[in-house]
DNA sequence: CACACTCATCGACCGATGTCAATACGTTGT
DNA sequence: ACAACGTATTGACATCGGTCGATGAGTGTG
């Protein structure tokens, strides 16, 4: 997805937004991060130390049963926001850094460009 | 909500990622864009001439029905990302700035703080 | 006042989603 | 090979969310 799209800019001709397609991309990186769990797992990934967690130490502190985490991971990685390598028998999760700043350029409301 | 939160970051002691409160905050501005029509409305609004659109110009490009647009609208405003003004019997939108801003802000991976 | 017009709310329908218990899968160690 | 462990998948259930038609509330016009 490289919808660098304009939330507000420049109208990129024809007075144009975006259409149904672009929105449809966007909204479905939304949807992943619309829900609290995932957001906290997020915060923590990025958190650790040494910027990679372990499957095994998110279930606790997150509060909810190893397959809901399980459910929630995948999502993220699904929306291209984390990325999982497998260690053995351990799952290690880390962020996917280019997708993030995609987001929020994504949500820039001025360009700046006079 | 101003919650500045680390999505990757220094660890904001204690290792600390965010807490339910603050996810649950983010994620519900976040799920007001995880539907296509509301990402759509807001670029709609953010790209219209003025920087302002009547509720009544959006019903037909969206193709959706008036109650639903009303009801997206609602959303978008109820999260903070619009403001509505009714003049007379047409409502008008515009984009709330300050909200993308924060938005981007949770968002931001490396906070650059040496 | 009566009518037309714009928008919001209500009620209903139905597919999507978060959650867990149970189970299956793959890896490690004995 | 077998058992133990970490993770993913499945199935089931309750709730949420997008949609529309019908209706209601507020505003301007004749």
């Amino acid at each position: 997805m490289t919808t660098t799209l304009p939330i507000a800019c420049c109208p990129p001709r024809g007075g144009g937004a975006l259409d149904e397609d672009a929105a449809t991309d966007l909204a479905h990186v939304f949807k992943a991060l619309a829900d609290p769990a995932r957001v906290r797992l997020l915060s923590m990934v990025a958190t650790a130390p040494g910027g990679e967690a372990c499957a095994c130490d998110l279930v606790e502190p997150l509060g909810r049963s190893q397959p809901t985490v399980s459910h929630h991971l995948s999502l993220l990685v699904e929306a291209g926001l984390l990325e999982r390598e497998k260690r053995g028998r351990w799952a290690w999760y880390r962020i996917a850094p280019d997708r993030l700043a995609e987001l929020r350029a994504s949500l820039t409301t001025a360009p700046i460009r006079a």
